[in-house]
DNA sequence: GTCAAATCGACAGGAACCTGTCAATCTACC
DNA sequence: GGTAGATTGACAGGTTCCTGTCGATTTGAC
């Protein structure tokens, strides 16, 4: 470690925080997804698709994520018969995906699992230091945001 | 979203505030190590290694991973040049891995690279809040262990 | 000293992300 | 109406993690 100063050590710190917890939080997506016989990518993208039908695309765009991502996890989701491609009215080639009622099924089952569980994790944790933690986490991304790629309002290039 | 309760929810915002953060964070580190000709798992693994020669087993077990998690990543440091498996004495097939000069300098170079990143992250964000964000996270982080694994202490089964 | 259990490297296979490239399609400008 | 540019799905290939299994080695109980 070259002789970091405390700030640095402190940011530091934190990056290696937010690694583990985002490993734990994978996990216990997982287990909250499984019984329903999805994962956590898999869950996300329902979520998404519960909205109403959109293309891959454009779940890509809401996610943060790579087109062909999620294109994946799509295909997987259909092969199973949590979605279903349906035409698209405004594009021949793009089709939409929507939730089949077995994935609509799924998805509610994740729901309650998630809601009993956020419910838990939020009451043990104290409001102030929840609150503190999101708005933390929240002015670290968007520094990080500003950081990695400075020269950008609303248009991603 | 089937009605949460405030505290679920501001537990849900964290998580997914996690989520992005973690992948600006993987970003930000694969362009800091990128110079030296690694990536940010890479550079992870030779940051333990660097204190000292040990098995892969062991760097496995200081990171949290998978022992064939590192293995991996190893095997492919190794023939990179940046680390060398040396003879273990006590430990006829358990060898263990040691950095090599050209390693050593890599790994010089993407600290000195993360120490001025680190510098600058850390003064953007004002120590109020950073503390907050460590101390919150930490905290969550550390129920969610608990919630993911009641019943153990210090020995990992 | 012997033998069971734990640990280790090696290998196979899978999940979830990425980049890069291609042709098909849509959009917008002229 | 035609064409340039952006968007889209499809495909190939790579990275980083995982689980599961195997034989080799070390360790510990007896």
């Amino acid at each position: 470690m070259p002789s970091l100063t405390k700030k640095a050590e402190t940011f530091t710190a934190l990056v290696l925080e937010v690694f583990q917890l985002n490993g734990l939080l994978l996990q216990a997506g997982d287990r909250l997804s499984a019984p329903a016989g999805l994962t956590s990518a898999r869950w996300q993208v329902l979520g998404v698709i519960d909205h109403g039908p959109v293309t891959v695309a454009a779940v890509a765009r809401t996610m943060g994520l790579a087109r062909q991502s999620v294109q994946q996890t799509t295909d997987a989701l259909a092969s199973d018969g949590f979605v279903e491609y349906v035409d698209n009215p405004n594009h021949q080639r793009a089709k939409c995906v929507s939730l089949t009622a077995a994935g609509r099924r799924a998805l509610r089952k994740v729901e309650q699992a998630h809601a009993a569980w956020a419910e838990r994790m939020g009451a043990s944790l104290g409001p102030g230091v929840l609150a503190a933690a999101v708005e933390g986490v929240r002015e670290a991304r968007l520094r990080l945001e500003k950081d990695l790629n400075p020269e950008e309002g609303s248009h991603e290039e």
